[in-house]
DNA sequence: TCTGGGGTCCTAGGACCC
DNA sequence: TCTGGGGTCCTAGGACCC
Protein backbone atom coordinates (compact mmCIF):
# COMPACT_ATOMS: atom_id res chain seq x y z
CA UNK A 1 0.00 0.00 0.00
CA UNK A 2 1.46 3.33 -0.99
CA UNK A 3 2.13 5.78 1.82
CA UNK A 4 2.29 9.71 1.71
CA UNK A 5 4.82 11.08 4.30
CA UNK A 6 5.49 14.20 4.55
CA UNK A 7 8.66 15.59 6.19
CA UNK A 8 8.99 19.33 7.91
CA UNK A 9 11.31 21.61 9.18
CA UNK A 10 11.53 24.97 10.04
CA UNK A 11 14.52 27.18 8.80
CA UNK A 12 17.09 28.10 10.85
CA UNK A 13 14.63 27.92 13.66
CA UNK A 14 16.15 29.55 16.72
CA UNK A 15 18.14 31.61 14.47
CA UNK A 16 14.90 32.74 12.78
CA UNK A 17 12.61 33.40 15.78
CA UNK A 18 15.46 35.75 16.94
CA UNK A 19 15.93 37.85 14.00
CA UNK A 20 11.29 37.80 14.50
CA UNK A 21 11.04 38.92 17.76
CA UNK A 22 14.41 41.48 16.76
CA UNK A 23 13.85 43.33 13.55
CA UNK A 24 17.17 44.89 14.18
CA UNK A 25 18.32 41.14 13.51
CA UNK A 26 16.85 40.70 10.38
CA UNK A 27 19.07 40.79 7.53
CA UNK A 28 22.13 40.18 9.13
CA UNK A 29 23.99 37.10 10.26
CA UNK A 30 23.07 35.59 13.28
CA UNK A 31 24.56 32.95 15.69
CA UNK A 32 22.28 31.74 18.50
CA UNK A 33 24.69 30.15 21.06
CA UNK A 34 26.64 30.49 24.21
CA UNK A 35 29.70 33.07 24.51
CA UNK A 36 33.12 32.16 23.26
CA UNK A 37 34.93 32.98 26.40
CA UNK A 38 32.77 29.91 28.14
CA UNK A 39 33.28 27.38 25.85
CA UNK A 40 30.43 28.13 23.50
CA UNK A 41 29.12 26.87 20.52
CA UNK A 42 26.74 27.55 17.52
CA UNK A 43 23.36 26.47 17.72
CA UNK A 44 22.14 27.66 14.77
CA UNK A 45 23.76 29.86 12.33
CA UNK A 46 20.90 32.37 10.28
CA UNK A 47 21.07 32.33 6.60
CA UNK A 48 23.17 35.08 5.96
CA UNK A 49 25.91 33.52 9.03
CA UNK A 50 25.66 30.84 7.05
CA UNK A 51 27.84 32.74 3.84
CA UNK A 52 30.71 33.21 6.14
CA UNK A 53 30.68 29.71 6.63
CA UNK A 54 29.28 29.40 10.09
CA UNK A 55 27.86 25.95 10.89
CA UNK A 56 25.79 24.06 14.08
CA UNK A 57 28.61 22.66 16.44
CA UNK A 58 31.03 25.50 15.42
CA UNK A 59 32.93 26.98 18.41
CA UNK A 60 31.75 30.47 18.81
CA UNK A 61 35.39 31.69 19.08
CA UNK A 62 35.76 30.38 15.75
CA UNK A 63 32.55 31.23 14.25
CA UNK A 64 33.12 35.01 15.45
CA UNK A 65 36.43 34.99 13.86
CA UNK A 66 35.27 33.80 10.68
CA UNK A 67 32.60 36.59 10.83
CA UNK A 68 33.12 39.23 12.93
CA UNK A 69 30.10 41.21 12.44
CA UNK A 70 28.05 38.34 13.32
CA UNK A 71 25.79 39.03 16.14
CA UNK A 72 25.45 36.21 19.27
CA UNK A 73 22.29 35.99 20.88
CA UNK A 74 22.29 33.14 23.60
CA UNK A 75 19.48 30.70 23.38
CA UNK A 76 15.88 31.09 25.08
CA UNK A 77 14.40 27.52 24.76
CA UNK A 78 11.12 28.69 26.17
CA UNK A 79 10.16 30.67 23.51
CA UNK A 80 11.29 28.14 20.84
CA UNK A 81 9.07 25.87 22.75
CA UNK A 82 6.20 27.90 22.49
CA UNK A 83 6.59 28.63 18.81
CA UNK A 84 7.42 24.87 18.51
CA UNK A 85 3.96 23.78 19.77
CA UNK A 86 2.05 26.24 17.22
CA UNK A 87 3.72 24.77 14.79
CA UNK A 88 2.90 21.20 15.98
CA UNK A 89 -0.99 22.06 16.44
CA UNK A 90 -0.96 23.21 12.62
CA UNK A 91 0.57 20.22 11.88
CA UNK A 92 -2.09 18.17 13.84
CA UNK A 93 -4.78 19.81 12.35
CA UNK A 94 -4.31 18.05 9.19
CA UNK A 95 -3.58 14.85 10.68
CA UNK A 96 -2.81 13.03 13.64
CA UNK A 97 0.07 10.84 12.52
CA UNK A 98 2.43 13.56 13.59
CA UNK A 99 6.09 12.57 14.86
CA UNK A 100 8.14 15.50 16.28
CA UNK A 101 11.98 14.81 15.72
CA UNK A 102 12.69 17.69 17.80
CA UNK A 103 11.37 21.24 18.54
CA UNK A 104 11.36 22.19 14.67
CA UNK A 105 11.26 19.34 12.89
CA UNK A 106 8.41 16.45 12.26
CA UNK A 107 6.95 13.33 10.20
CA UNK A 108 3.51 13.23 9.03
CA UNK A 109 1.46 10.41 7.40
CA UNK A 110 -1.00 12.20 4.89
CA UNK A 111 -1.90 9.00 3.23
CA UNK A 112 -5.24 9.49 1.60
CA UNK A 113 -5.66 13.19 3.28
CA UNK A 114 -4.30 15.32 0.39
CA UNK A 115 -6.92 15.34 -2.38
CA UNK A 116 -8.67 18.18 -0.72
CA UNK A 117 -5.70 20.16 -0.56
CA UNK A 118 -5.20 19.82 -4.56
CA UNK A 119 -2.64 17.34 -3.87
CA UNK A 120 0.45 16.58 -1.87
CA UNK A 121 2.48 19.66 -3.47
CA UNK A 122 -1.25 21.33 -2.63
CA UNK A 123 -0.70 19.89 1.34
CA UNK A 124 2.36 20.99 1.43
CA UNK A 125 1.60 24.60 0.34
CA UNK A 126 -1.11 24.47 3.24
CA UNK A 127 1.63 23.88 5.95
CA UNK A 128 3.67 26.64 5.00
CA UNK A 129 1.38 29.13 4.46
CA UNK A 130 -0.40 28.01 7.75
CA UNK A 131 2.85 27.75 9.72
CA UNK A 132 4.18 31.26 8.32
CA UNK A 133 0.42 33.08 9.11
CA UNK A 134 0.39 31.69 12.63
CA UNK A 135 4.01 31.91 13.49
CA UNK A 136 5.49 34.41 10.65
CA UNK A 137 8.62 31.93 9.91
CA UNK A 138 9.47 29.87 6.90
CA UNK A 139 9.00 26.12 6.77
CA UNK A 140 10.23 23.53 4.53
CA UNK A 141 8.64 20.66 3.45
CA UNK A 142 9.47 16.98 1.83
CA UNK A 143 7.19 14.80 0.53
CA UNK A 144 7.66 10.78 -0.59
CA UNK A 145 6.55 7.70 -0.17
CA UNK A 146 8.77 7.04 2.75
CA UNK A 147 10.71 8.65 5.54
CA UNK A 148 13.70 8.71 4.54
CA UNK A 149 12.85 10.44 0.84
CA UNK A 150 10.39 12.82 2.97
CA UNK A 151 13.74 14.16 4.98
CA UNK A 152 15.83 14.06 1.94
CA UNK A 153 13.35 15.83 0.14
CA UNK A 154 13.18 18.51 2.77
CA UNK A 155 16.97 18.89 3.07
CA UNK A 156 17.14 19.19 -1.08
CA UNK A 157 14.52 22.44 -1.02
CA UNK A 158 16.03 24.39 2.39
CA UNK A 159 15.28 26.99 2.84
CA UNK A 160 11.84 28.16 2.24
CA UNK A 161 11.49 24.33 0.11
CA UNK A 162 8.83 22.11 -1.38
CA UNK A 163 10.31 19.41 -3.16
CA UNK A 164 7.44 16.13 -3.83
CA UNK A 165 9.19 12.87 -4.98
CA UNK A 166 6.71 11.34 -7.05
CA UNK A 167 6.14 7.46 -6.52
CA UNK A 168 8.77 5.50 -8.68
CA UNK A 169 11.11 8.28 -8.47
CA UNK A 170 13.10 7.92 -6.10
CA UNK A 171 15.84 6.19 -7.56
CA UNK A 172 17.07 9.43 -9.77
CA UNK A 173 16.31 11.53 -7.14
CA UNK A 174 18.81 9.81 -4.68
CA UNK A 175 21.15 8.43 -7.19
CA UNK A 176 23.70 11.58 -7.04
CA UNK A 177 23.36 12.41 -3.47
CA UNK A 178 26.43 11.74 -1.00
CA UNK A 179 26.18 8.60 1.06
CA UNK A 180 26.15 11.80 3.98
CA UNK A 181 22.61 12.30 3.33
CA UNK A 182 21.36 8.71 4.76
CA UNK A 183 20.00 8.88 8.33
CA UNK A 184 22.61 7.23 10.64
CA UNK A 185 25.60 8.13 8.07
CA UNK A 186 27.67 10.67 9.99
CA UNK A 187 31.15 11.52 9.14
CA UNK A 188 32.76 8.03 10.46
CA UNK A 189 30.21 5.95 8.72
CA UNK A 190 30.90 8.62 5.34
CA UNK A 191 34.59 8.05 5.41
CA UNK A 192 33.90 4.18 5.95
CA UNK A 193 31.62 3.83 2.95
CA UNK A 194 34.42 5.89 0.67
CA UNK A 195 36.85 3.09 2.00
CA UNK A 196 34.50 0.57 0.30
CA UNK A 197 34.35 2.91 -2.82
CA UNK A 198 31.20 4.19 -2.23
CA UNK A 199 30.98 7.79 -2.26
CA UNK A 200 26.88 8.33 -3.51
CA UNK A 201 23.59 7.19 -2.44
CA UNK A 202 23.55 5.58 -6.11
CA UNK A 203 26.55 3.48 -5.58
CA UNK A 204 25.51 1.39 -2.37
CA UNK A 205 21.96 0.82 -4.36
CA UNK A 206 23.55 -0.47 -7.40
CA UNK A 207 25.95 -3.26 -5.11
CA UNK A 208 24.50 -6.22 -3.62
CA UNK A 209 22.62 -6.65 0.00
CA UNK A 210 24.99 -9.20 0.43
CA UNK A 211 28.07 -6.90 -0.35
CA UNK A 212 26.87 -4.39 2.16
CA UNK A 213 26.09 -6.92 5.00
CA UNK A 214 29.24 -8.11 4.30
CA UNK A 215 30.76 -5.05 4.83
CA UNK A 216 28.94 -3.46 7.39
CA UNK A 217 26.76 -5.99 9.29
CA UNK A 218 23.19 -5.80 9.31
CA UNK A 219 23.39 -2.09 9.74
CA UNK A 220 24.89 -2.26 5.72
CA UNK A 221 21.51 -4.77 4.74
CA UNK A 222 19.26 -1.53 6.12
CA UNK A 223 22.08 1.12 3.98
CA UNK A 224 21.11 -0.90 0.77
CA UNK A 225 16.76 -0.62 1.33
CA UNK A 226 17.12 3.06 2.46
CA UNK A 227 19.61 3.83 -0.65
CA UNK A 228 17.01 2.03 -3.17
CA UNK A 229 14.42 4.18 -1.41
CA UNK A 230 12.71 1.89 0.20
CA UNK A 231 11.90 2.38 4.28
CA UNK A 232 9.33 0.62 6.01
CA UNK A 233 9.33 2.54 9.60
CA UNK A 234 6.13 4.06 10.72
CA UNK A 235 4.97 7.34 12.03
CA UNK A 236 5.87 7.22 16.15
CA UNK A 237 3.53 9.85 17.83
CA UNK A 238 4.13 8.27 21.66
CA UNK A 239 7.27 7.02 22.72
CA UNK A 240 8.80 5.75 25.87
CA UNK A 241 11.50 8.30 27.74
CA UNK A 242 14.42 6.01 28.35
CA UNK A 243 17.00 8.52 29.91
CA UNK A 244 16.90 11.99 31.45
CA UNK A 245 20.25 13.42 31.83
CA UNK A 246 21.86 17.12 32.71
CA UNK A 247 25.60 17.78 32.05
CA UNK A 248 28.04 21.13 31.69
CA UNK A 249 30.69 22.41 30.51
CA UNK A 250 32.91 24.47 32.51
CA UNK A 251 33.87 28.25 31.71
CA UNK A 252 37.35 27.10 32.87
CA UNK A 253 38.96 23.44 33.92
CA UNK A 254 37.90 22.35 37.72
CA UNK A 255 40.22 20.10 39.77
CA UNK A 256 38.21 17.51 42.30
CA UNK A 257 37.59 19.87 44.83
CA UNK A 258 34.52 21.71 46.59
CA UNK A 259 33.64 23.43 43.10
CA UNK A 260 33.16 20.20 41.44
CA UNK A 261 31.50 18.57 44.10
CA UNK A 262 29.13 21.83 44.38
CA UNK A 263 28.45 20.97 40.26
CA UNK A 264 27.97 17.56 41.03
CA UNK A 265 24.89 18.57 43.51
CA UNK A 266 23.69 20.71 41.46
CA UNK A 267 23.42 18.83 38.61
CA UNK A 268 21.63 16.08 40.86
CA UNK A 269 19.32 18.47 41.77
CA UNK A 270 18.10 19.25 37.95
CA UNK A 271 17.84 15.78 36.87
CA UNK A 272 16.08 14.29 40.04
CA UNK A 273 13.53 17.47 39.60
CA UNK A 274 13.28 16.37 35.96
CA UNK A 275 12.65 12.99 36.85
CA UNK A 276 9.73 13.84 38.86
CA UNK A 277 8.51 16.45 36.60
CA UNK A 278 7.86 13.55 33.99
CA UNK A 279 7.02 10.92 36.68
CA UNK A 280 10.14 8.83 36.30
CA UNK A 281 12.28 7.13 38.71
CA UNK A 282 15.65 5.92 37.75
CA UNK A 283 17.34 2.86 38.43
CA UNK A 284 20.84 3.35 36.53
CA UNK A 285 23.02 6.03 38.09
CA UNK A 286 25.64 7.74 35.89
CA UNK A 287 28.65 10.09 35.65
CA UNK A 288 30.20 11.67 32.80
CA UNK A 289 33.84 12.79 33.10
CA UNK A 290 35.35 14.85 30.38
CA UNK A 291 39.29 15.73 30.97
CA UNK A 292 41.66 18.50 29.77
CA UNK A 293 42.64 16.68 26.84
CA UNK A 294 38.81 15.65 25.95
CA UNK A 295 39.09 12.62 26.66
CA UNK A 296 35.67 11.32 28.04
CA UNK A 297 34.58 8.91 30.42
CA UNK A 298 31.59 7.64 32.15
CA UNK A 299 30.35 5.19 34.69
CA UNK A 300 27.53 4.06 36.20
CA UNK A 301 25.72 2.03 38.97
CA UNK A 302 22.37 0.30 39.14
CA UNK A 303 21.11 0.39 42.50
CA UNK A 304 18.27 -2.53 43.33
CA UNK A 305 15.37 -0.50 43.25
CA UNK A 306 14.31 3.09 41.01
CA UNK A 307 14.75 6.32 42.47
CA UNK A 308 13.90 9.98 41.79
CA UNK A 309 14.91 11.54 45.20
CA UNK A 310 18.38 13.76 44.79
CA UNK A 311 20.13 13.01 47.94
CA UNK A 312 20.45 9.36 46.93
CA UNK A 313 21.28 10.12 42.97
CA UNK A 314 23.75 12.80 44.56
CA UNK A 315 24.98 9.83 46.89
CA UNK A 316 25.41 7.34 43.83
CA UNK A 317 27.18 10.08 41.84
CA UNK A 318 29.58 10.74 44.49
CA UNK A 319 30.58 7.67 44.87
CA UNK A 320 31.40 6.94 41.38
CA UNK A 321 33.52 10.38 41.00
CA UNK A 322 35.27 9.27 44.05
CA UNK A 323 36.38 5.96 42.09
CA UNK A 324 37.77 7.96 39.54
CA UNK A 325 39.00 11.23 40.48
CA UNK A 326 42.66 11.42 40.73
CA UNK A 327 44.96 13.93 42.19
CA UNK A 328 46.13 16.29 39.31
CA UNK A 329 43.30 15.67 37.09
CA UNK A 330 41.43 18.35 35.97
CA UNK A 331 37.87 18.27 34.15
CA UNK A 332 36.19 20.42 31.38
CA UNK A 333 33.26 18.86 31.31
CA UNK A 334 30.56 16.78 34.01
CA UNK A 335 27.18 15.20 34.19
CA UNK A 336 24.69 12.79 35.51
CA UNK A 337 22.92 10.61 33.43
CA UNK A 338 19.62 8.27 35.16
CA UNK A 339 18.60 5.38 32.75
CA UNK A 340 16.51 2.07 33.33
CA UNK A 341 13.66 4.31 34.02
CA UNK A 342 10.08 3.60 35.30
CA UNK A 343 7.00 5.10 35.72
CA UNK A 344 6.76 6.77 39.56
CA UNK A 345 3.13 5.89 39.93
CA UNK A 346 2.01 2.26 41.13
CA UNK A 347 0.66 1.00 38.41
CA UNK A 348 -3.64 0.59 38.75
CA UNK A 349 -4.27 -2.51 40.66
CA UNK A 350 -1.49 -2.83 42.52
CA UNK A 351 -0.99 -1.82 45.76
CA UNK A 352 1.70 -0.48 48.49
CA UNK A 353 3.27 -3.37 50.36
CA UNK A 354 3.66 -1.42 53.46
CA UNK A 355 1.91 1.92 54.69
C1' DT B 1 40.60 26.21 15.95
C1' DC B 2 39.53 23.99 20.00
C1' DT B 3 35.60 21.51 20.35
C1' DG B 4 27.43 22.30 23.82
C1' DG B 5 23.61 19.80 25.60
C1' DG B 6 19.67 17.08 24.97
C1' DG B 7 18.95 12.55 23.47
C1' DT B 8 18.91 7.36 20.78
C1' DC B 9 20.94 3.14 19.41
C1' DC B 10 24.57 -0.34 18.93
C1' DT B 11 28.57 -3.27 20.17
C1' DA B 12 31.35 -6.02 23.03
C1' DG B 13 33.06 -8.24 27.09
C1' DG B 14 32.16 -10.24 31.56
C1' DA B 15 29.32 -12.13 35.41
C1' DC B 16 26.00 -15.22 36.49
C1' DC B 17 22.35 -18.76 36.01
C1' DC B 18 20.56 -23.08 34.32
C1' DT C 1 41.49 -32.15 33.99
C1' DC C 2 39.09 -29.67 30.85
C1' DT C 3 35.42 -27.02 29.56
C1' DG C 4 29.10 -26.28 26.22
C1' DG C 5 25.59 -23.25 25.12
C1' DG C 6 21.71 -20.17 25.72
C1' DG C 7 19.92 -16.25 28.10
C1' DT C 8 20.02 -12.05 30.79
C1' DC C 9 21.93 -8.24 33.05
C1' DC C 10 25.54 -4.93 33.70
C1' DT C 11 29.16 -1.79 32.22
C1' DA C 12 31.89 1.24 28.98
C1' DG C 13 32.51 3.40 24.81
C1' DG C 14 31.24 5.38 20.48
C1' DA C 15 28.51 6.98 16.34
C1' DC C 16 24.89 9.69 15.31
C1' DC C 17 20.86 13.15 15.33
C1' DC C 18 19.00 17.93 16.23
Amino acid sequence: MGRTIIHADLDAFYASVEQLDNPELRGKPVVVGGPPESRGVVTTASYEARKFGLRSAMPMSRALRLCPTAIRVSPRFDRYGDISRQVMEVFRSVTPLVEPLSMDEAFLDVTGLHAPYGGARGLGEYLKRTVKEKTGLTLSVGVGINKTVAKIATDAGKPDGLVVVQPGAEAAFLALMPTRVLWGIGPRSEASLADSGFRTVGEIAQATADQLEALFGARGRELWEMANGRDEREIVTEYERKYVGAENTFPRDLPDGPALREELAHLAQGVAERLRNSGMRSRTIAIKLRYSNFRTITRQMSRPDPTDDVQEILAAAGTLLDRVAEEGDHFRLLGIHCSKLTDSEPKEGTLPLFE
